[in-house]
DNA sequence: CCAATACTAAGGTTTTTACCTAAGTAACAT
DNA sequence: ATGTTACTTAGGTAAAAACCTTAGTATTGG
């Protein structure tokens, strides 16, 4: 298969941990919010009933995973999207799309008969 | 937001449970294997190092959200794939990547002001 | 009928996840 | 300098996930 160098596939997040990520609710709507702009723990963690440290823990899974980058300027941390991972997963999704549909086609007369054949 | 029907809502699998799916490599495998055909169970675990029930318990995730759907003739269940949640994520991710897209070209516009500005 | 095949059920362990509270530290405003 | 703000650390619980083994139940081929 692609060999990729070492580096790259390091400091690139498995896949496995970007759906992982996505699969919370929580983390879901932060990056629905950071997809309008930056913004700082407090602003993203305003429209969720959860104490604090629980909140910033699923922002250390997104940043855990690539998803977000944040960087800390005085006492304020700053979170913004990296939309590469984003990339990856849809990757995924429109490759198996891709393969369904060729699929598809190859054995569309064989579904339409089995199908006739059901009535 | 978007208001959806409950009972289309209901019947079809929510998204946490589809991306919590595909977070697992066991399971993205066996969905790739799945978008070249139909397949049984002992087929689908043939390539696992794993212990058939703890392989079984991956298919009923997969079936769970709706990924797969399965029938038994004889004592043979045989799996397919089901597309459609795979479009919903898949949809997800095209809609982010279509937001974070919208607000670069803005950036543009910006910063292509600021340098009007400058001269 | 009987053995092999193809799953399935039951139950147990370890790790991970998703939350919490309480108590920090560092920066900023007054 | 001191209180308020913005996070961070530490630690604790409960439920879910991902494995395992052992012991079933139907089907089917000989």
């Amino acid at each position: 298969m692609t060999v990729v160098p070492r580096l790259l596939s390091a400091s690139q997040p498995p896949i496995d941990g970007i759906f992982r990520a996505l699969s919370d609710p929580t983390r879901r709507r932060v990056v629905e919010r950071l997809n309008r702009s930056p913004a700082s723990v407090s602003e993203l963690a305003q429209p969720f009933d959860m104490a604090l440290p629980s909140f910033i823990e699923h922002l250390r899974v997104l940043e855990g995973c690539g998803l977000v980058h944040s960087q800390k300027t005085g006492r304020i941390r700053t979170y913004q999207l990296a939309p590469e991972p984003l990339k990856l997963a849809e990757n995924w999704l429109a490759e198996q799309r891709a393969l369904w549909e060729r699929r598809l086609d190859q054995f569309d007369d064989y579904v339409l008969k089995l199908k006739e054949k059901d009535k």
